[in-house]
RNA sequence: GCGAGGGUAGUCAAGCCAGGUCAAAGGCGCUGGAUUUAGGGUCCAGUCUCGCAGGAGUUCAAGGGUUCGAAUCCCUUCCCUCGCACCA
């Protein structure tokens, strides 16, 4: 009996495993899974261990399945945060040293290289197949490869020149946040403070100031008649400037803003805040007005100047009556112009005076604000004197309107601030040219996608609904960078093509990888790939043989089976790859299915690198062995529910293998004479294959474990206490021990390889046969005996504990047969409410009078508590009860240590014996 | 705020779609017993409340409804997770 030990088992069969499971075209059924490709800026944590760990055992299920398995892994390496880490560890940035020194464990002299930021890639993609060869992962590392090898370059070019003529590649106009001091877009990643504001579009009220225009941002130009005068913040110095070769007079902020919004400004001189005030200004549309002061009015805000209309607006109405309680401006009077239901003449005053709002600091000003933009938006209407429309109407016409004849211009704003860039600096709107969409909003396309997802197995089924809202809801997407690794833009090749976007196929690209770099990536052009890929013929092709062995491979293993991936990646990537697969493959190379999975927990609370809270991968593997690792991720919850790692769970996974471990290596030499119970156990044993084997094809691994498991250990305890004394198990044993491991096997592969060559076999269990069941050893009438007996001790030791008495001896008492009849009439029946009025209609059961009224009574009762496999071969034909207890007589002597006697109630003359029912005979305890 | 998915005993979780097999599987934890020099391991039993004969009562976020019958179906409220984009 060899030791349980799971470093040497690792070792062992890393050695055999070498190049096991590099894959290639067969005449067998081919069996393709992805997972999403990690991008390697550092290093693995259990969570992570999760995603390719599933993918595993279900690749090992399949293949012990007898399918010819593809499991291929690369390294997504494209994209800006990699630079961003390059950039913080040139400049000895102390947080990012920490994070890579002390937790990710990087080297010194490997450190100092990571100003590179290829070098960071690199260095965590050889960790990544490292750690994931350590955790036994199936995969056929030949075609692994990274996504700014030039190949690959090559067959994004190819992607993206069907995607162009396609027309789904769009040139247009973006306004982006933007940090002036990093001179880039920022992402929400990028942002230490108000990742919630949205861009807002917002038209410019111009009023003429003498020979300047006053510009006032608002989204309501269609209140323009209702101005009654404009705010300025008296304590902020104002500008005027040249915009666009006209004067403009606004806040110093808007003036550098307005530079990254398409207009030329040159300021000309400082015009204080106060010198504006009682100043007048006027607009064709609502006449001259007076500009009044306003502590409120934000520099910071658009243009820094505000058009009031205090008729609509809480914050205009209140500052007005605050200025007038002081007895100034008296002759201003709101100026409504929307009627709207539910308030009065002038919606702003109601409301203000409704919520008894006093002055304008009041916390509520801004819900107030909201509802009344609301309820004009979808209820109001203009005055018959301003056109008679519904806001929702005018105001997109009065934008038009004024842009086309009042001078107005857009400028773009945040709806909320502060928003804080990463380096600190105030984030700004930019408008962005030259940049390149795809056209996710085509309908046409979106209808194509939902077309193909009707026929995609989605795992769990919920994400359906998930994935049809995005479909729904994308927009175009912004696929040109101007920072980070990449792919030339080929339209413009100062730009990149975005990261998520040019790895959306490359899961065609897997089945050539390890072909396609024996060819000059200067040879590939989009000529060679539509040949590989769509079979397209063209002259001139290089390396025809090389380009027909890769058609080979793709034609064999394309579509995918499934793809994995986590749950946060739907409303993306997920989403992304169906577009792009339905825009370049022919419908037989389309995606077959997905499964999506659920998030990972460190001790109840979310992993995260960046906070700290994460376990390593590759500690979790040398602190407990690979296979207790993939045990507990794949066996504490179905791959689509969240998972928490827990320490001391992961502890009681490592005891249950050294358990099984222990029990094949006890059993798998028993000798001795198969008895009845070996016959249970086998029977057994074929539903607990059969079970565990449509889990795993729903990939529920989980499930599978338990049955495979708890299942088969439980069935193991039972057998074991029901063998005679002295015996320890049959040869039978055998059987179970060889199913038992292989069923094992996809989720402990290395302890059920060593275990699988301590069972005598010379080859290896990754590739043996997936257990079949087998019908014919299934034996229903000895199950159902040995329910009737593990029930009836149950029942005994229930009864046992409640008398506290010292039993002498114990008496099991039989249902008679009509007892048995009456059970099987009632199991029969469809209708249990009429089927007790006739089986009184029976003359021999009307003899028995209320003894048969109640019997049929209890035994309904019964058969509602009895699960239906006991019910259905009782309601066929009676169980021999005397047959089964006789059997075990020796059994329960031995279990409760007193003589036990098998009576039939009618001639026991117990009282008790009236309780007797079939399969739940009485018991009496002396 | 909008969209999607959830809330089950100490805890993790099955059951819910196809209402009665549900006081509700299984794991972990805890308690008691057996084995053991001890610990660990293993095995047995218990783990909502009451009960000295296998039973009864009250439970499945909260409240209401449908039904002979609801953890399961419908409605309302509260709470949690994920996504909301130019980012992997």
């Amino acid at each position: 009996m060899s030791e349980f030990d799971l470093g040497r088992f690792e070792e062992e069969a890393h050695e055999r495993w070498l190049h096991a499971f590099e894959s290639n075209p067969s005449n067998r059924e081919k069996y393709y899974i992805t997972v999403a490709f990690p991008y390697p800026s550092g290093a693995m944590h259990v969570g992570h261990g999760r995603t390719y760990i599933v993918p595993d055992v279900i690749a090992r299920f399949w293949r012990m399945r007898q399918k010819q398995v593809l499991f291929p892994m690369a390294f997504h390496v494209t994209g800006a945060p990699v630079v961003g880490i390059s950039k913080r560890i040139a400049r000895n940035d102390p947080k990012t040293i920490h994070l890579y020194r002390d937790l990710y464990k990087v080297p010194q002299n490997v450190l100092e290289e990571f100003t590179n930021p290829l070098t960071i890639v690199r260095h965590f993609a050889a960790e990544y197949q490292r750690v994931m060869t350590s955790c036994g992962l199936s995969i056929d590392w030949r075609r692994r490869f990274i996504t700014v090898d030039p190949t690959y370059s090559k067959f994004v070019e190819w992607q993206w020149k069907h995607l162009y003529e396609a027309g789904h590649v769009i040139k247009g106009v973006h306004p982006v946040r933007y940090c002036t001091v990093d001179d880039n877009p920022v992402g929400d990643h990028d942002l230490l403070e108000g990742d919630k504001a949205e861009v807002i579009k917002f038209t410019l009220v111009m009023f003429r100031f003498g020979d300047a225009f006053i510009p006032t941002a608002t989204l309501r130009p269609e209140t323009i008649h209702g101005v009654t005068n404009l705010w300025a913040n008296p304590n902020v110095t104002y500008v005027k400037a040249l915009v666009d070769g006209n004067a403009w007079i606004i806040s110093k902020e808007a003036a550098e803003k307005l530079v990254l919004q398409d207009h030329t400004v040159e300021v000309k001189e400082e015009i204080p805040g106060k010198d504006l005030v009682d100043k007048n200004v006027s607009h064709p549309l609502c006449g001259t007005v007076p500009i009044l002061p306003a502590d409120f009015v934000d520099p910071d805000m658009a243009t820094g100047m505000v058009m009031s209309v205090p008729a609509h607006a809480p914050f205009d109405y209140i500052a007005l009556r605050d200025l007038q309680q002081q007895g100034k401006y008296t002759q201003i009077k709101p100026v409504p112009l929307i009627k709207v239901d539910g308030y009065g003449e002038v919606p702003a005053q109601d409301a203000v005076e409704r919520a008894g709002i006093h002055h304008q600091m009041d916390s509520r000003m801004d819900a107030l604000t909201q509802e009344i933009y609301s309820a004009e938006f979808s209820k109001g209407k203009l005055f018959v004197k301003f056109g008679g429309k519904p806001v929702r109407v005018a105001r997109e016409e009065m934008a038009q309107e004024m842009l086309n004849k009042y001078d107005s211009v857009v400028m773009y704003e945040f709806d909320s601030r502060p928003v804080i860039c990463r380096c600190g600096n105030k984030v700004k709107v930019k408008i962005l040219h030259d940049q390149w969409f795809l056209k996710y909003s085509d309908p046409a396309w979106k209808q194509q996608v939902s077309d193909h997802l009707k026929d995609m197995a989605l795992v769990p089924p919920e994400v359906r609904t998930e994935f049809d809202r995005t479909v729904g809801w994308l927009k175009d997407w912004a696929c040109t960078r101007r920072v980070g690794l990449g792919t030339k833009f080929p339209w413009d090749p100062v730009q990149l093509i975005e990261p998520l976007s040019d790895s959306t196929v490359y899961m065609a690209y897997y089945t050539i990888a390890h072909k396609i770099r024996e060819i000059d990536p200067k040879l590939l052009t989009p000529e060679v790939f539509d040949y590989i890929f769509l079979g397209k013929k063209s002259p001139d092709l290089p390396e025809k043989r090389k380009l027909d062995a890769m058609r080979e491979e793709f034609l064999y293993w394309y579509p995918y089976d499934f793809r994995f991936s986590a749950k946060d990646l739907i409303s993306n990537h997920l989403t992304f790859q169906i577009f792009h697969h339905v825009t370049i493959f022919p419908k037989d190379k389309l995606p077959k299915g997905m499964v999506v999975f659920g998030m990972g927990l460190l001790n109840g609370a979310k992993m995260s690198s960046s906070k700290g809270n994460v376990f390593l991968l590759e500690d979790a593997v040398s602190e407990f062995g690979a296979d207790t690792v993939r045990m507990f991720l794949t066996g504490s919850a179905e791959p689509w529910q969240d998972f928490d790692w827990r320490n001391e769970l992961v502890l009681s996974t490592k005891k249950q293998i050294e358990r099984f471990y222990a029990t094949i290596t006890e059993l798998k030499g028993a000798q001795g004479e198969p008895q009845d119970i070996d016959r249970w156990l086998i029977s057994r044993l074929q539903e607990h294959i059969v079970k565990m084997t449509a889990a795993l094809e729903n990939f529920q691994t989980r499930q599978a474990l338990q049955e495979a498991s708890f299942g088969i250990e439980t069935d193991l305890k039972w057998y074991r206490r029901r063998l005679p004394e002295g015996c320890d198990g049959s040869r039978e044993l055998a059987t179970l021990c060889s199913v038992w491991t292989r069923l094992l096997a996809p989720f402990i592969p290395f302890t059920a390889e060593h275990l699988w060559r301590e069972l005598g076999n010379k080859d290896l269990i990754s590739f043996a046969e997936w257990p079949v069941a087998d019908e014919k050893l299934i034996n229903s009438k000895i199950e159902l005996s040995e329910e009737l007996l593990a029930r009836t001790v149950e029942d005994i030791e229930s009864i046992k504990k409640l008398i506290q008495i010292t039993p002498k001896s114990l008496t099991i008492v039989l249902a008679p047969a009509w007892k048995h009849e009456v059970f099987r009439t009632i199991a029969q029946s469809t209708d249990r409410n009429t089927v007790i009025k006739e089986i009184m209609k029976n003359d021999t059961m009307k003899k028995r009078g209320k003894e048969a009224t109640d019997a049929a009574k209890q035994c309904t009762t019964l058969i509602h508590r009895l699960p239906p496999h006991v019910v259905e071969p009782l309601a066929k034909e009676p169980l021999n009860e005397r047959a089964v207890f006789e059997e075990a007589q020796a059994f329960l002597e031995h279990e409760f240590g007193v003589p036990v006697h098998i009576v039939d109630a009618e001639s026991s003359g117990h009282a008790k014996g009236a309780t007797a029912l079939p399969f739940k005979p009485a018991i009496v305890i002396e």
